[in-house]
DNA sequence: GATTTCGTTGAATTAAAATTCAATAAAGTG
DNA sequence: CACTTTATTGAATTTTAATTCAACGAAATC
């Protein structure tokens, strides 16, 4: 059995590599040689591995859809709280997990452009908006939320949530936004 | 010099049908072949106008630089209000002019990841944030922004004003968000 | 109207990167 | 220890997309 886990450990240090590279350059920009000398093996043996460039992209969305993305109404925490409290922990996370921090990015990117089409439709299927609305209209029935169109403010919110990640990951020495700052958008 | 100035347009027209499929679907996914196809000519006059797909790249990433990117201080206007005003110009220009607000997009696109690097470091040449910190200090003396590092507020400003353009450039559906609800991230 | 120059096409070429493969070493199994 | 299976490599092959090119029609020039 040693050697099973042998290749599964193995599978996943290509799937970190590939993660690391993938939000640092971009998947085209990402050759599979480059993963293969990062990790380090030989070009020919990653495909031992993973069918294809495709099928290893696909792997870590997939790893990505079972991810802490659920996001929801926690009874008695109100929710603007509970998004900062969100935040603090994923941006948390760029330090002590950040293979987590990659992920959010990575996901992020997968939804937009620039990724197979196949990719871009499964990552697609995570829908963090609903909940989010929920918990906006929540917010705003007690107050805590401004008006407005609900489903606007959430997209809205997420993807700044997303620019700031994706910058925060490029720029390395930008310091750690104050959640609240982002939460604010709501307020 | 009607031909001249036919070529001038045709060059135009390219550039304009590239920045739209780079912005929709990234550089990479973006044959030479489908911007030909979209202009329509055929795959190799596009090299009659430009020497390469990275020209034609860079091209655009040049008259990025010129738009409209100074941000500034205009004396007897608060800062908040400025910037407010920034933002519902830009977004005015999603539905009059979708080529300022597709190169507004673009442009912070090549600024991270997933293009030649060239392309990156050019387009990395304008600095919004310096200005900006400007402003949000102003902003911070006069009382109506809040405390916190101004730089990193300056750069969480412009990160969270991208994602939120590629946000509503990915999805069309999506209603144009309040300008305000961006700027409070700062107040 | 002859001649040169430019615009245009689609097929041929080239280049880059993914993928396959034959060969070998190492590990597990009896 | 023989034998089978798995890991590994680096070179050969294939694929894909950029780039070049030879040929031709149209516009400008003389």
């Amino acid at each position: 059995m040693t050697r099973k886990e042998q290749k599964e450990e193995r599978r996943n240090a290509i799937l970190m590599t590939a993660l690391n590279l993938f939000v640092e350059r971009g998947y085209y920009d990402t050759k599979i040689a480059d993963i293969a000398a990062a990790v380090p093996m030989s070009t020919g043996l990653l495909f031992h591995y993973f069918e294809s460039k495709e099928e290893l992209l696909l792997e870590l969305v997939k790893m990505g859809l079972q991810g802490p993305g659920a996001i929801g109404d926690v009874p008695g925490v109100p929710p603007d709280v509970y998004l900062t409290g969100f935040l603090k922990q994923i941006f948390a996370f760029a330090k002590e997990q950040p293979w987590v921090f990659n992920m959010f990015v990575f996901m992020g990117q997968v939804r937009r452009a620039g990724m197979p089409e196949e990719a871009r439709r499964l990552a697609q299927s995570v829908d963090a908006v609903t909940p989010t609305v929920k918990l906006i209209k929540k917010g705003q029935k007690d107050g805590v939320f401004h008006k407005g169109d609900a489903d606007t403010m959430a997209r809205c919110f997420w993807a700044s949530v997303q620019g700031i990640m994706e910058q925060m990951s490029a720029d390395k020495n930008m310091k750690t936004p104050d959640p609240e700052w982002i939460v604010s958008i709501l307020k």
